[in-house]
Parts: structure tokens; sequence; C-alpha cells
DNA sequence: GAAACAGGCGCG
DNA sequence: AAAGCGCGCCTGTTTC
């Protein structure tokens, strides 16, 4: 055989068996491995040549491969793959990738495992915990039953871009948590004690007991306990403030001497529980924040997290995120990015055109009848979530004048989820059915004897499923245009010379290369040594461009980011 | 006493 | 301000 274009690898117990073929998967080697010989084996065969891994799931392969400082560039992930082919509408639904079987009910949070493989050892069967298939043959099989169904597919260039993209999120996801997020402890604990006070002889911060007892002392409820929301309930109403919810924004309509306390408290309150001293000790080693991505995790395709609630890190704490002694962060976020899309995948070349330069927002106001940058803002928002109240869905009509061709995608995308039916991504990613409950709500309302309430609620969950539908193919391409970005980026750091100082919290692969740190959604930190921070930003500018590219052609349409290279991670 | 749910709020 | 989408996680409360 001629030089092998991919690696397949499965394994049985103790036992890593490898197969070796050429791009038409024809011509097999096969090789016998165990734990200790797999990463040089690994290491060997990816300096070889350019090659892609196929395996049951990137999650419990990658890990171990990083800390034992072997890096991989390509891959197929089979699980991940599985998951797109099995719902994709340009797959015929007949095609035996789209029935239900072992690779579509394997979890896809290996940190949910008992004695989860990815982050620790292997269970000596892996899978053996998850129903994933483990095994070399079953892993060749899937993977010749995917690129079947790609082949078959209405666009089979899309849809294996689709999987590519996917693939490379895997292997990013477990690069980033290898890597960590670099956190400067100090800062945060400034952070805390600014905003919360020092910790009191109850075990709980100074400020936040002052507000409390502020708070009990305005409603006249010494007993009051300010995070029970019934309880809270009670007590603004006997004070006479005549709210239905305890939340921020109905409270900030009222005037009371309790109101202004209760607010701050809340605030800091969040603060303490979801990012305080309990979050530090339990979350951040070692200099670093290593969270748990689940690339795919959301049915659009976006990512979820799982511990430490990585993509809900609060602004208030970015100061906290801060380079290596010798090393900056570059920090880069895509302006506009789902409106931009939406312009894309419509061709919607008036669209295209306010989008072009930095602001989207600033080119619908020369465009349209919107007056205003924030209006912009809210009808956009709107069109893509399905607003239909309020200012936002007021605004809307606005741009269906302006933006026919892109308003009918997402309103065409509406419709087919009311009625039902499923909607696809740019690259294929198909939204889910509805579910059974859903199908029965609206079986219920077109038989004969159907209530006046039936109807109502059938028709409440058609709009809610328009809604998703709608947003669905936005938010989809989106993270499909991200995915393309940060696998781009992945192979332009990994180009880059090593550095002279040493990070030593990134682990053995890291510690002396620019490494993507962070993801989330549309932004993007790099921690690079210093010398090289221009290269980086440079790499990630051109990376926007190849992902626009890559799912757009020619169309011209900005992705403009907006890119700084700093020591800490807020904006300056 | 654990599990499931609700309210609330952080992120895009 | 939210509204209109997608998430995860905390506390308190209800349910088993």
């Amino acid at each position: 055989m001629g030089d092998p274009a991919f690696a397949v690898l499965g394994r049985d117990g103790r036992v890593i068996d490898a197969a070796l073929t050429d791009d038409t998967g024809g011509a097999v080697e096969r090789v016998r491995l165990d734990d200790d010989t797999l990463p040089g084996w690994v290491r060997d065969r990816e300096s070889a040549g350019r090659i892609r891994w196929v395996w049951n799931d990137t999650a419990r392969w990658y890990p171990r491969l990083l800390r034992a400082g072997v890096t991989v560039a390509r891959c197929w992930d089979l699980r991940l793959g599985h998951a797109i082919l099995r719902w994709a509408q340009s797959v015929p639904a007949d095609d035996p990738v789209r029935t239900a079987g072992p690779w579509a009910s394997a979890s896809a949070d290996p940190a949910a495992e008992p004695d989860s493989p990815a982050l620790f050892e292997w269970d000596g069967g892996a899978g053996a915990h998850t129903g994933l298939p483990s095994g070399l043959d079953a892993a060749l099989a899937e993977w010749r039953s995917q690129e079947a169904a790609v082949r078959r597919s209405e666009d089979p260039a899309r849809l294996r871009l689709l999987l590519a993209a996917e693939s490379a999120g895997g292997l990013l996801a477990s690069e980033l948590t290898a890597a960590g997020v670099p956190w400067d402890v100090a800062e945060h604990e400034r952070v805390l004690t600014t905003a919360l006070g020092e910790i009191g002889p109850g075990g709980r911060p100074r400020r936040l007991e002052e507000l409390a007892a502020g708070i009990r002392t305005a409603l006249g409820d010494p007993a009051l306990n300010p995070d029970s929301p019934p309880q809270l309930l009670r007590s603004l109403r006997r004070a006479g403030i005549t709210v239905q919810t305890t939340g921020r924004w109905e409270l900030a309509q009222h005037e009371h001497p309790a109101i202004a306390p209760l607010l701050e408290y809340k605030k800091l309150a969040r603060l303490l529980t979801a990012n305080g001293w309990a979050w530090l000790d339990e979350w951040v080693r070692d200099g670093r924040f290593r969270p748990v991505y689940v690339p795919g995790g959301v049915v659009t395709g976006r990512w979820a997290s799982s511990g430490g609630g990585a993509l809900q890190i609060p602004r208030q704490l970015r100061q906290a995120v801060r380079a290596d002694p010798g090393w900056k962060l570059v920090v880069a976020d895509v302006a506009q990015l789902e409106p931009r899309v939406l312009a894309g995948m419509s061709s919607d070349a008036s669209l295209a055109q306010a989008a072009r330069g930095r602001d989207l927002y600033a080119g619908i106001v020369e465009a349209t009848a919107i007056a205003t940058r924030p209006e912009a803002k809210v009808a956009m928002l709107g069109a893509m979530y399905g607003a239909t109240t309020g200012d936002s869905g007021r605004l809307v009509p606005h741009l269906r004048r302006s933006f026919p061709r892109a308003m009918r995608l997402v309103d065409d995308a509406a419709r087919i989820g009311e009625d039902g039916g499923a909607v696809s991504t740019w690259l294929g990613r198909t939204s889910p059915p509805p579910d059974e409950r859903w199908r029965g709500v609206q079986r219920r309302a077109s038989e004969a004897g159907a209530t006046a309430a039936d109807i109502d609620r059938a028709r409440r969950a058609a709009r809610d499923r328009g809604r998703f539908t709608r947003n669905f193919v936005v938010q989809g391409t989106a993270a499909e245009w991200a995915l393309a970005w940060l696998a781009d980026l992945r192979g332009r750091l990994s180009a880059l010379p090593a550095a002279s100082a040493s990070a030593p919290g990134s682990g053995p692969v890291f510690s002396t290369r620019a490494h993507a740190a962070f993801f989330l959604h549309d932004e993007v930190i790099v921690h690079t040594p210093a010398e090289l921070a221009d290269d980086v930003a440079a790499a990630v500018q051109a990376s926007a461009a190849e992902a626009a590219r890559l799912l757009f052609g020619d169309f011209p349409l900005d992705f403009p980011l907006d890119v700084r290279i700093a020591d800490a991670a807020d904006k300056a």
C-alpha cells in the first residue's frame, strides 16, 4: 500500500488494535499496541505524514495522549459523526446510519460517567459504562457506514466539512482542558474581598450580612432569608411592594427602601455562590482553571460544558484570567456573528452590504427606517429569536422590508418547525424531530371534540417549536463558522515556533507552545509566548477569513474581529 | 435523606 | 429593561 491516510483505533481490554488504511479504506495493515506503546506509535505516525485518526470517542483517547506529550492534527470522531448523521436530512432516510443503535445512545459527557476513562484511567473495556462500541472491528464498520452515508447524501462536501470541523472541535476540547485557562487566584480573591468584604465570624462575608440585615429592617421581617424566593415574595407583599416574582427586573421598577439593598444582595450572593472562594478551591489548581467542555453538547451544535460553569464566567472575573510571566493573551471575538452567517446562508446581498465594516447594527440603521443602533440590535435579535411583541416585535417588519431574503429564511424555518418538520444548518446539521409529547398535543387539537384549551395549547407549543427551529438554523450555522475558525487556528498555532519562556501550568504539550486556552461560542483566548503574540493575532485573523471562505466561498461578507493583545482578559 | 423541580441569574 | 433563542449551576422547596 501507499502512505497511510487513516489510522483506525479500537480497544479490547488492555489490547489496542490499530488498522492503517489508504484513502480508499482498502489496504489494511494491522498493528497491536498497549497503553505504554500507544503514545510513541501515534507520535511516529503523526510525524510521518498527514493522517486522520479514526476512533470511537476523542474524549476517551486524546486526553491520555496529551498527558504523554502527543498531539494529533486531524481525527474522525465516530460518536460525534454519528450524532450528526443520525438525523441529517441530506442523508437518505433509509440509510443504516439513521437508525437507532449503540453509536447513538452513548453519553456525550464523559465527565458524567462514573470512573470516567476520559479523566482518569481506562476502565478495561472502554465504553463498558456508556454502551459506546470500543473494538477495532466496530470502529471500522461504523467508519465505513458513516463514509457511505456521506457519499449518499445530497451534499457530501458540506457534510464532510461539518464532520471534519466537529471532530477538530473534539480535539480542541481535550486540548483546552489539558492546557487550562491561566487563572490568577490572588486577583480573583481581590475581586471577592472588594465586593463581598472579609469573611465574618459566621463564615459569611461581612458585606453580604450587612445587606441582609438592611433588607430585614426595611421589610420589617427579622427572620427573612432573602435566598428563599417564597419567603421573600411574601415579605415584599406584606411591605406593600406588589410584585409577582422576586426577579431583579421586576423589583427595579418599585420604589422602596428595601429595593436597593436587595438588588445589591442578589448580585453579591450570586458572585459568592457561583464563583466565590469555594469555586476557587474546587476548580483552580496550579494557576489553571480546567473546565470540561462537551463538543456538540447543544442540539444546535454549540458546545456545552460540565462542571465549573466554564461558559458562564462573569465579566467581573475576567481580570483574573491572566497570562503567565513572559506570556500574553490574545483575546478575539467576532462582531455580530449570527446576523452575518444569516446574510451568508440566505445570500442576502443587502444584509451583507450592511454588515460591511465593523458594526452591522450601524449598517442596519443606514439601510432601513430603523433610527438607532440599540433599536437595530433588538430588531435583529427579535428576528432571529422570533419576537412578536414589544419594541423588538414592532421593529422586525422594517427588517423584512429591507432584507427580504434573510428574513424569509428565518420565517421559513419557523413555519417548518411549527408544522413539526425539521430544519438544517448551512453545513447540514439537522434539528431533532419533535418529541412524542409535542405530537400528542398537536394530535389532540385536531381530533373531533378538541376543547378550546387543547387548541390553544397546541398553538402555543407549535409557536414555541417555531421559535426553536427559527433560531436553530442561525445559531447552528454560527457554531459551524466558529468551529471552522478554531479548527483552522489550531493548525496555524501548531506551526508557530516553540517558546523561549515556559508556562509550566499548561501541561506537557502546551507549556512551550502558543495554545487556545478558552473558547466560548464566538470568542477565543489564546495564551502565547509574548514574542509570538503578533503572529498569533495575525493567525486569528487569517483563520476567520478562511472560515468565511470555507462556508460561504466568494460571497462578499465580512466577519470582523475584535482582537486584543493583553496580560488580562478583561476589556481595558 | 436523596432526587426532582422551580426560581433565579450568569454567559453567548 | 425585557421581549424572543440556546445553555449550567446554585439555593430552597417539594416529592418520593
